[in-house]
DNA sequence: CCGCGTTGTCGAAGCGCTTCGACAATGTCC
DNA sequence: GGACATTGTCGAAGCGCTTCGACAACGCGG
């Protein structure tokens, strides 16, 4: 293998102007580092990460803690964890996946054996143990969610209860009094994750200022149970005129179908709305008025809090992200 | 941090011991090695992986290139990585992911780097400049997939010449003369992808054999372009009495929807069958019969043959996967 | 009881890199 | 023109580990 002392050896120069070369710790006359750039180029080196490890230097790979959860929506996790890798990779940094079910070990396990600069946690749950992981082993981390406990660490997510807020605005401005929400399924709530706590909590907020009627159901992953739950919401609520959806993509579309079967007119008899969608709803079978979950954001500014951290930098804390509506048709405001 | 010469204090012996006694390369006395066992659970100590990957062992991390394809379908790439992930932890490796798209440099550079001990590479192409990578770099590395030009390297799929023969079979034996296929969108055989290539080469041989009509459709991605293909199959061909499906799960649960819609009855006027299912067919509308893709099987596989490659021995070549064949009802004789 | 092979342990070298302190070779200012 | 900073480069130490060769200590057969 190709080794700096090499590189030194053709450029003409000593092993450690190559290092202070290449990192830009020392200052190094153009002349002589264009020479050691251009050995560097002819010989095709590239440092031992072992090496650079062990010098006490950074070891350029980031942890992604990716728990999956049975009822978890697959292609949204992937989004996230191709979202983090790709920002990793743009800062010249590889992902270490976690992703099998103790994700609390395998944190320990990269903290306690120097193998990562930093980790990114997502599927952050309101109490997190992997809080307490990364403030012990004092390992910079960011959390792509708000845990309960995370006092002064970095966290990042969409503010879930500002968009509860505005999604029952956007509903109640179009003149509707009387919503439904086709919500997660009850495991998520169980398992504790914060922010389906949060946005209900901002859709509640802002129903009871308006004086507006909110009816929730939250359906399994089971075949039918969302067509079911919207059938259920129809009877529990016969002047209801909107529907919130903050699910996942498939209940989403079981639910459009059921609406197409039943020859409910969209937004005539039925405004509809997508909070935090994380998947693209211009596609839908009805296009969706929504307000996206922006995903790349998150994980962008997740990876890049990390990494500030591991040059020395403080965690920023909890940054909540606006939320934005987007229009496609699909919210009008409801027949007298 | 906790390194080795603290579990050699402890324990009362030398490094070098420790090192042994860890790695077993030399015998150690039982009460020696309880001792530093001892010491190592006292003490919390992980080996620090860059000093170890310096000193010229194993690094313990396997990369997993993971290209993603916009027409690629994300929760089954999902249970790839997971599947790896899972295998790679049980022999106490760890998955560094290369997702980005240029998955050839990403494998070089943890090659030159040493970064890691192996890789393992999914979403093989009939032409895939992966393999090239891997044997010029000496890199132990196993394909899930079959690269066109990979003599030696190993290699593991299912066998999808025979699945394709095999569905033939099943449907032919139950009295099929006429079979209508879906197949995944054009894009795959455009990007040459291999795994459809030997699937249709399996169903048209053993078409051939039996003297059975096929007719072959492949939807595109697009809305709608499901059940339009299915329709035109209807067309194309009036006197088909079954239908296989080589696509993937969004595609076969249009299809089966527009099946319900047109109502034709499954299995009475038409029979069905899922060809390398990487889904779960007993909870589709209407359960299918079906080959299932071996996919945690083939993960396996592979994660284990480039550990074998790590520890020394050789490279196991191709290995294929028999097909088997799953009964949910979907499939009986054609109404005369 | 001597020489021999085994077994268990140790010391030291070295993996490729970063970084500290040293020190020529300059330039700068009174 | 001499004192002093600044700039560019170098040698060497050391990061934590593995592994080689050495070597006591022991049991064994002749």
């Amino acid at each position: 293998m190709v080794t700096i002392s090499d590189v030194a050896k053709v450029a003409g120069v000593s092993i450690s102007t190559v290092s202070y070369a290449l990192s830009g710790k020392r200052t190094i006359a153009a002349s002589t580092r264009e020479r050691i750039e251009a050995a560097i180029r002819e010989l095709d080196y590239e440092p031992h990460a072992g090496a650079r490890m062990l010098a006490g230097a950074t070891t350029n790979i980031l942890a992604l803690s990716a728990p999956i959860h049975t009822d978890g929506h697959l292609p949204t996790h992937m989004r996230f964890v191709t979202a983090v890798v790709d920002t990793a990779r743009k800062h010249d940094y590889d992902v270490l996946l976690l992703a099998t079910d103790d994700d609390v070990s395998g944190i320990r396990r990269v903290a306690a054996s120097s193998l990562v600069d930093g980790v990114v946690a997502m599927g952050v749950k309101a109490h997190d143990e992997r809080v307490d992981v990364v403030r012990r082993a004092g390992l910079p981390a960011a959390f792509i969610g708000i845990p309960g406990d995370g006092d002064g660490l970095a966290c990042v997510d969409l503010d879930f209860e500002r968009a509860g807020r505005l999604a029952v605005t956007t509903l109640a401005e179009a003149g509707h009094r009387a919503i439904g929400i086709v919500g997660h399924p009850p495991t998520y709530l169980e398992r504790g994750t914060g922010f389906v706590q949060r946005f209900n909590a901002g859709l509640e907020a802002e129903a009871a200022v308006r004086g507006i009627r909110l009816d929730v159901v939250s359906p399994t992953l089971a075949r039918g149970a969302a067509e079911q739950a919207f059938d259920e919401l129809l009877v529990a609520s016969p002047e209801m005129t909107a529907v919130i959806f903050h699910c996942n993509e498939p209940v989403v579309e079981s639910v459009l179908r059921r609406i197409r079967e039943r020859g409910v007119d969209v937004p005539g008899d039925l405004s509809l709305f997508a909070a935090c969608a994380s998947y693209d709803t211009s596609h839908l079978v009805i296009p969706l008025s929504c307000i996206p979950l922006p995903l790349d954001q998150m994980c962008r500014i997740a990876v890049e809090s990390a990494l500030r951290q591991v040059r020395g930098g403080d965690a920023l804390g909890v940054e909540l992200i606006t939320p934005v509506t987007q229009n496609r048709g699909s919210v009008a405001p409801p027949r007298i």
